[in-house]
DNA sequence: GCCTCTAACTTTAGTGCTAAAGTCTACGGG
DNA sequence: CCCGTAGACTTTAGCACTAAAGTTAGAGGC
């Protein structure tokens, strides 16, 4: 999910291709379905790869930018420290520590000790991370303007919806206990 | 995206306190269009993490699964070369040559040089690889089932067609005008 | 027929991650 | 008080990846 290497263009079949195909090999499929998902998946990788693309410009990968969007979300001061952020970004304190490391070397934040308990640390956003996150937010919305423009209203409405119906059944499939997405045993 | 490591658990605010959160930030944000993106990513997240246990549970990673998603695309005699399957995956042609390493000692593919052009490699999935893809896919199609399950047929076809449609915008927005990467009839 | 050139991989160096061990501060019981 | 324990980060080891340099087989020029 995160990166700051570039990475490799990728060079798949065309989706009715590859439904095609797999159709040919798994006879059971619901070629619906599979569309669906299957473009559920590529949409969103190309999104990432033009989300990269564009807060590069900017000389900042897309992990930092989804720490920049994580200390603004948090509202003012825009103050975290490094395991919460952790737990809000889905990685390791480890990751986190380096992480860090490397914004506060580019003054995208600052890292202190916290001042009541010195096991605690703050990391703060400055106001050039400020500034960078504000940039990168207006790209980022000009370019899902754009992605999105040839949907009326309607269908804006509907999708939306209908994701977030899904989304829904998939954070309520938890893990173990009874969900049925996992005892495939 | 590719992953044998386990990720830790992310936790995220809720997607409608996400969305307040931007708006008093970030005052010219459509919530519609932020509600659509936000949520595409965050199903997306969600399900790749559902698919790595899911294939986790038959002893591969998602890394594998998608080697073996690919080989069986291609098609009979499920043959490729390293470069090839580079392409395909978006991974450098280094990366490939590990991956392919790993797979072969796990008795997935192997790895043989072509008799006619010596500097050629022809990975070939064997018959566990066969196996292990038939049962990746049967959870697979099972679980994305599950997941669709609440919507009717015209939910399933208007979403459908609208993702393409989103699909077929990315995917023309070329970066810098060079060729058609998708193309590989 | 050698010599170069190119294509297709492999190897090396360096990055960013997870897992697990280590460090350091505060707190609480004897 | 002093020691032990818990919590919050940091460090170390190892892995998968990218970028770039290295290797090797076949193809073409002369």
């Amino acid at each position: 999910m995160s990166d700051t290497t570039e990475q490799p263009e990728l060079q798949e079949p065309s989706l009715d291709e590859q439904i095609a195909a797999y159709q040919r090999e798994f006879r059971d499929l619901d070629p619906q379905v599979e569309q669906i998902v299957s473009a559920l998946g590529r949409l969103n990788r190309r999104m990432n790869v033009a989300y990269g693309r564009q807060v590069a410009a900017l000389g900042i990968s897309n992990a930092e930018w989804e720490v920049l969007k994580t200390l603004v979300l948090s509202g003012t001061p825009y103050r975290l420290g490094p395991g919460e952020l952790a737990k809000r970004l889905g990685l390791t304190p480890a990751a986190m520590t380096h992480r860090i490391d490397r914004m506060a070397g580019e003054g995208l934040v600052t890292r202190d000790r916290d001042e009541n308990n010195r096991v605690r640390v703050i990391v703060e956003l400055t106001d050039e991370g400020r500034t960078k996150w504000l940039e990168a937010m207006r790209m980022a919305t000009t370019f899902e303007e754009d992605l999105l423009q040839d949907l009326s209203g309607d269908e804006r409405g509907a999708l939306g919806e209908i994701l977030i119906r899904l989304l829904r059944r998939v954070e309520h499939e938890q893990p173990d206990a009874g969900g049925r997405l996992t005892d495939l045993d």
